[in-house]
DNA sequence: CGGCATTTTGATAACCATCAAGACGTGTGG
DNA sequence: CCACACGTCTTGATGGTTATCAAAATGCCG
């Protein structure tokens, strides 16, 4: 894997990548060519991040890059002052990391990596003026961050109203459908590359809590789950476990304005 | 109270509304005198609304409006299938009601009025138009869609992972911090125009449980609370049952990039 | 094979929900 | 001005869900 030096320069997005970039933001909303080859101007970097390691510190400031997931799977974590976690926000290959920072001048939370992450850094600023320049990748990428507005909303009913079986299998379901729109093949279930104490953290409850849901919705027939390999066998059945409605996710491209 | 027919031709912004409007709005970001009279461009219009009634409701489509509080105040909202409900946000006058709806097709949760709101009912075609088409106002409203998202996470943490007690005190915490940024005046103390089971909707736990909690905070001597009059008595413990910083709202102008 | 993180299981306790009923406050109509 | 009705607040009793503590089992990696 190549690693170019940070913004060394007006590099230009080249490689495989690229692609997976245009065509994520092209998602969210029409890009003409002109739109594409802004995009392609974009200073950037390439790195390799090891599980487990900072992207995003909470109270960082001077923020220098935006990142992009070109694979591997990250997440949003704040912590209360008495050292209990939260995680708020798991993030796929396709999606941005830190556009949730794009205009705010301090981090309010901490971006981490989950598995081994292959990233493609975008210079803060040079972003910044492309979306102030470009209505429609202004549209595309406020329309992501909306979106991600809508999945924080829906965890905090997920983690104020459902008991913990109820939470599991919300977020089950909501990591299935997204990776399912995101492309990946999921024939065979998909692998949850999280432990239980982090799957604790994202719902609200205790790993002890986890173990035990968990075994519950493979008793009730809902899942099949070996090592983090989770296979849906009741599509329906976890669905109304985790009272989940695929609607805040706002996937349905002709349902976007 | 002079309501206007719905965006009946190119009316203009015109009274003290209209300032409170801009004011608003350039909080968030600088704006030149062709923007802020660009805002004086759209179409709106003006009107009262009752304690209850729904502005925006779930599965909308269509949304035509986008309303800005003048004064009163309004809470996000969503519901389990059991009917459980799930208060997601306290919106308070200068606050857009429905920005986050401002690119979705579809909306994904009630937004519902707490007292007597009076709105200005923005042409929600138009607004759109003004953001993509002047990167000073795109800024702006984009930063404030971000603050709320930075909220929607701490609202995640708050419910995940802070006891009732803790809960009620952060909300209190938060809710006199944003009223104090928005110019009230709290020397006595503050109304809160809600009721403890709505209280208990916004923390994720039972009407008895918050009766329960506010009265420890009272016998502990942090705050003093008479019919929805609360005074906070000492903000230093305050904050701390509730673990309260004030950094996720991203106040501090200067702070702002 | 040893060392380590993670998963699993059991026992106990804490927190909060639920159920129930009475008190209080406010607005309405007689 | 009182009686009444209604929503909200308050309090008590009980039970359930989940946390906590502890320890053993499993899987993984060098």
């Amino acid at each position: 894997m190549r690693v170019l030096p940070p913004f060394g320069g007006a590099r230009v997005l080249h490689d495989q990548s690229l692609h997976d970039l245009v065509a994520s933001i092209a998602r969210r909303g029409p890009l003409d060519a002109d739109d594409r080859a802004a995009i392609r101007t974009l200073r950037y970097t390439r790195r390799i991040v090891q599980p487990q390691s900072y992207i995003v510190r909470e109270g960082d400031t001077g923020l220098r890059a935006c990142s992009f997931i070109v694979s591997g799977l990250a997440f949003r974590q704040k912590l209360t002052a008495s050292g209990r976690r939260q995680i708020v926000s798991i993030r796929i290959p396709g999606d941005f990391l830190d556009l949730q920072h794009l205009f705010l001048a301090m981090a309010d939370h901490n971006v981490q990596a989950l598995t081994v992450l292959d990233l493609i850094d975008l210079n803060r600023n040079d972003l910044q003026a492309l979306v102030l320049n470009r209505p429609a990748i202004a549209r595309a990428l406020w329309l992501d961050t909306l979106i991600e507005a809508s999945i924080f909303r829906e965890w905090v009913l997920n983690v104020g109203r459902r008991d913990g079986r109820g939470r599991i299998a919300h977020l089950l379901c909501e990591f299935a459908v997204r990776m399912q729109d995101a492309g990946v093949d999921q024939t065979k279930g998909y692998y949850l590359p999280i432990t239980q104490e982090q799957l604790g953290d994202a719902v609200g409850i205790t790993s002890v809590h986890v173990n035990r849901m968990i075994k519950q919705l493979v008793t009730e027939g809902l899942i099949a789950f070996d090592r983090r390999n989770i296979k849906i066998l009741d599509w329906d059945g976890l669905r109304g476990a985790g009272d989940f409605s695929s609607l805040y996710l706002h996937l349905d491209r002709s349902e976007r304005v």
